[in-house]
DNA sequence: AGACGTGTAAACAACC
DNA sequence: CGGTTGTTTACACGTC
């Protein structure tokens, strides 16, 4: 009986592998072998904006990033047609479809350039045409900055000879500079205007002034409050400081986002007090700076930061000084603030689109496992089988055999920032790759790193058995454990070893039995397994998954998610918004993420192409999955490959008997 | 195409 | 007798 469900499940299990894997074959052939590994970005120079300084090169990052994307698109057609055809296998996993077509964004140029998809000529060229970019924005700035000056020191004329007669003169003056002063704000508006057209923002006809679309999730990131928060300093500076001028009502255009920032940015003598920002920043952390008497968002480095700026202020007092009397409430510093504010937008609607991509780069990655043969998949979780499973004989509609894991419900667009949960990512992919233990750096690392994960995550850890016990046996004080000591190992660290423990316990047994690294040692109360390491090095001096780009990176990188956290800032910073990396890099789960992607990146790239179509997020039918997986989860045994995962969530109760779990589970009569 | 590494299934034996 | 441990074989798959 159990011989014959056995082979039963074997063909199914087959034919389940046979979707996954070829996919998996697909992405990592090709993605790697064309591009190389990463190497440093060339735009270097742009991620290195300074936090600190975020007010004062905002204009100008707006203007890189768009620089960025011009180029970008510059270098899609550099590229011969059969670099277009390209395109879509370098957006990684996601889906062509889900991408907001006319945008491209930086992290897409970083992909393009990880992998090298450009020569160093063309590299050279675009370095060359950004700079000349950056020039020619400068010299715009600078042409503001004097025109600025000009008006400043027209304007201090004014007052100095202020004489009620000659009111109606000045006011004619203020005129005549008003106008200047619009101009001035025109020029620079069809200058970003144009390298909008250029490169592309999309924005909308209607909305000239750059139409904030409000964000998709409908939520902010606390980094983008902090922008915020340096956007409004000077309103906020003004009331702080006793001044007055109640300004601008900055944050109502920002904030209403579709409204036209035009009609908004109007000045508001009477909003100041009231909270305006609150549509958009719930808290009005932009006074934060109160707190420290003598920081200031406008301040730093003894400079004034007010855009275009840089007055020279001694110490903070001179700065305040400077700061009302230099960046009063006036047409000029309103000016400033519309530009200010038209920078915010910009990195909002940036930032608007690129949590958009990631919302469909997850749902994607969820639905990808459904696909059966082109589906990247990362992380090597199981689901590949229920697909199988489910292909073969499931519900008609299956919805969704998608590997998800229960938890993990495939809602992700209306989640925030965090969407990538720990179970929510990683249950996504199931193929079969796994990293040789030769680096042992990665192995270590990545279960160090990501041990929490692996602990709630139902995914399959994507190193060999070998390693695994190979692992645990070093972890242990005395590098020695008994067999069931691994097991408790197996289960302790990874939610992934908690099902089907008639599978990999018998995987481990064979393993232990197979490779002669695995000593098996006599002891007083029984049998102890240790590891020869000199065997263990000399097995297989394999490559990971085919991927040499990997390995390199593996073995320069520490851990192997470090080389992607890299480049995550990288690409964030060359979004010209670097806000970002602040808070988010910190997260754990990005470091998932990132190891994720990286795999990706390696691996999956070229096979995505093929069914871009099907991935984009409004695919996800998925999501209904979750209700029925139980039903599929009894999946075939095969699953084992890519078994577990589907029905208890990662973060399920890690008490879990995985003995019990083994027998109890469906799982059995999947078997027959 | 074949070798190799790996995972899975299973039969079997020895032991507790 | 049943479960665990350990060995071995067979097969499938992916990679090179």
């Amino acid at each position: 009986m159990m011989q014959e469900s056995g082979t039963e499940t074997k063909s199914n299990g087959s034919a389940i592998q046979n979707g996954s894997s070829g996919g998996n074959h697909l992405l990592e052939c090709g993605g790697l072998r064309e591009g190389r590994p990463n190497g440093e970005t060339p735009a270097v120079d742009v991620g290195a904006a300074d936090l600190a300084h975020v007010q004062q090169q905002q204009a100008l990052q707006v203007a890189r990033q768009l620089l960025l994307q011009q180029q970008q698109q510059q270098v899609s057609g550099l590229k011969s047609p059969k670099r277009n055809d390209k395109q879509p296998a370098l957006q990684v996993p996601v889906s062509v479809a889900m991408m907001t077509p006319q945008v491209i964004t930086p992290q897409q140029m970083q992909q393009i350039l990880q992998q090298q998809v450009l020569s160093p000529q063309q590299l050279q060229v675009l370095l060359q045409q950004q700079q000349a970019l950056m020039l020619q924005q400068q010299q715009l700035q600078e042409f503001y900055k004097k025109q600025q000056e000009q008006l400043q020191l027209q304007l201090l004329q004014q007052h100095a000879g202020k004489q009620p007669k000659e009111q109606q003169q000045v006011s004619t003056q203020q005129l005549a500079f008003q106008q200047q002063l619009l101009q001035m704000q025109q020029l620079q508006q069809q200058h970003l205007l144009s390298l909008q057209r250029q490169g592309l923002l999309t924005i909308q006809p209607g909305q000239p002034a750059l139409p904030l679309q409000p964000l998709a999730q409908g939520m902010i990131p606390t980094e983008l409050q902090q922008l915020w928060k340096e956007v409004t300093s000077a309103h906020t500076t003004e009331e702080t400081t006793g001044n007055n001028h109640s300004s601008l009502d900055l944050t109502t255009t920002c904030v209403s986002s579709s409204a036209p920032s035009k009609t908004s940015l109007i000045m508001n003598p009477h909003a100041s007090t009231n909270g305006q920002l609150s549509v958009h920043t719930p808290k009005r952390e932009s006074l934060s700076h109160e707190e420290h008497p003598h920081s200031h968002p406008l301040y730093g480095h003894g400079v004034c930061k007010w855009p275009g700026c840089e007055a020279v202020c001694e110490d903070f007092q001179s700065f305040l000084k400077h700061l009302n009397s230099e960046h009063a409430l006036d047409d000029r510093s309103t000016a400033q603030c519309r530009v200010q504010m038209q920078v915010v937008q910009q990195l909002e609607l940036q930032l608007a689109k690129d949590k958009e991509r990631l919302q469909a780069m997850m749902t994607h990655l969820h639905v990808k496992s459904t696909e059966p043969k082109t589906a990247p998949q990362p992380l090597n979780l199981v689901s590949s089988v229920t697909l199988s499973k489910s292909a073969s004989e499931a519900s008609p509609q299956s919805l969704p055999h998608t590997p998800t894991t229960p938890t993990a419900p495939i809602t992700p667009v209306t989640q925030g920032p965090s969407v990538i949960t720990t179970t929510s990512m990683h249950t996504v992919g199931p193929i079969r790759r796994r990293y040789s233990d030769k680096y042992n750096v990665p192995i270590s690392s990545d279960i160090a790193q990501n041990q929490e994960f692996y602990k709630n995550a139902e995914v399959r850890p994507p190193f060999t058995y070998a390693s695994l016990i190979r692992q645990a046996i070093l972890e242990s004080p005395e590098k020695q454990l008994t067999l069931n000591e691994i097991y408790n190992w197996f289960t302790r660290m990874f939610a992934y070893f908690r099902r089907n423990a008639a599978t990999w316990k018998n995987a481990v047994r064979h393993n232990l039995s197979l490779h002669k690294c695995f000593v098996r040692v006599e002891n007083v109360k029984g049998a102890v397994w240790t590891v020869d390491e000199v065997e263990f090095q000399k097995r297989r001096p394999q490559k990971i998954s085919g991927n040499p780009s990997l390995i390199k990176n593996m073995q320069t990188s520490h851990a192997y998610c470090t080389p992607l956290n890299a480049a995550l800032q990288a690409s964030m910073a060359e979004n010209s918004i670097p806000l970002y990396t602040t808070a988010s890099m910190g997260n754990p789960t990005l470091g998932n993420l990132a190891s994720a992607i990286r795999e990706e990146l390696n691996g999956a790239m070229e096979h995505t192409n093929s069914n871009e179509s099907d991935s984009s997020p409004g695919r996800s039918p998925m999501q209904a999955v979750h209700p029925v997986h139980v039903k599929e989860e009894p999946l075939d045994p095969e699953e084992a490959e890519g078994p577990l995962s589907l029905v208890t969530t990662a973060n399920h109760s890690p008490d879990f008997d995985h003995d019990r779990d083994y027998e109890d589970e469906p799982v059995n009569e999947d078997m027959e």
